[in-house]
DNA sequence: ACTCCTTGGTATCGAGTCGATACTAAGGGC
DNA sequence: GCCCTTAGTATCGACTCGATACCAAGGAGT
């Protein structure tokens, strides 16, 4: 069997991600540009704006801008003004990144998850929650977590009642409640 | 309790992989560098060269060039020509690398994983490597696996003897079975 | 109103990665 | 000696990324 001390799984992660990365180099596409099409389908309308993303990538907001531009260039990425704060952008995909996503690199990642035995892949994903929070808090930055699992989440139990978000005070459609948040607070 | 499904887990890693590589723009290094640096401390000696570089990190042979006449312009790496094959170079680092490898920004990360409880962290280990090898087997690469794990080592009982290689016919110290190796072959 | 501060985003620059291509040099058959 | 492979370097272009400076819009206080 081999090690499995701290600085080792430190390791693996840090290998596994760069593999994930120079994977990423396809289609066209270059690794961030990847991850942008990737948050902006998993973002929930208010958090697909440039802020966020840069919140969620952990770069500067001027690698973002530009990133974003050359996806705009490229017909995959629509950007519009917000019309209720003119300062902000609202991103969205064009059916062109739809189509381009079927393609994702990542994909194949994915499959090798779903192949790790039921148990074996709960304890991976709590780990690496575990291990991103930590890093989060330290940094003190935004989780990105799930709609449902945030502590300003109203779950309406009615038949086909929408659920709610206290903070924002929008409803929330079933599937919207599963998509990724920026303003997500964990419940306590 | 949030999502476990395969997506979830893969975009967890991507995501951690990225903001570890965003902490790794530290002490004047890049992140490619951290790698590099970290790597040379782990190798053992018949992997500290620029062809086993290459295949660990998964990047180009002139990518890697570039990068290590970097380092080898801060001083932290040494090159010196193989005696025994002159097309091949040997690697080192520098006592000024040493000294930095103290303030490895993946540190933090190690701190984290320690903090995990025993099983979660055994868990942890065993399915990042699963993932890895699956990943590895689809690209045909070297797993770059630890020295004592390999089909090749021969472990020496006898008080104070030291172990031995079969596929190069070396012997090898107890610390340099804990080292990673570019010919490591697991077990089968 | 007006000023001051903050927030969202863009523009530009320099350093450096990264892949691609072409190249040199050394080793190994045959 | 010839060809093929392997180890590494050199150069180029596209792009990331951080840093800095900037602009526009919102908000708070007066």
């Amino acid at each position: 069997m081999a090690g499995n001390g701290a600085e080792h799984i430190a390791a693996l992660i840090e290998r596994i991600g760069r593999l994930l990365s120079t994977d990423a180099h396809a289609a066209g596409l270059l690794p961030v540009q990847w991850e942008v099409l990737r948050y902006l389908r998993r973002a929930n309308r208010f958090s697909r704006t440039p802020a966020s993303l840069t919140a969620y990538l952990g770069l500067t907001k001027g690698t973002v801008s530009q990133t974003l531009r050359a996806l705009e260039g490229r017909g995959l990425v629509r950007k519009r003004v917000d019309p209720g704060d003119r300062r902000s952008r609202r991103l969205s995909l064009s059916g062109a990144a739809r189509q381009l996503l079927l393609q994702d690199p990542l994909a194949e990642t994915v499959a090798a998850t779903r192949r790790l035995a039921a148990p074996q892949r709960e304890a991976l994903s709590g780990a690496l929650e575990a291990l991103l929070s930590a890093r989060l808090e330290a940094r003190e930055r935004q989780p990105f977590g799930q709609c449902r699992d945030c502590r300003y989440f109203a779950r309406q139990h009615a038949g086909g009642a929408p659920h709610y978000c206290l903070l924002l005070e929008e409803s929330l459609a079933e599937e919207e409640s599963r998509a990724i948040c920026h303003e997500q607070r964990p419940v306590a």
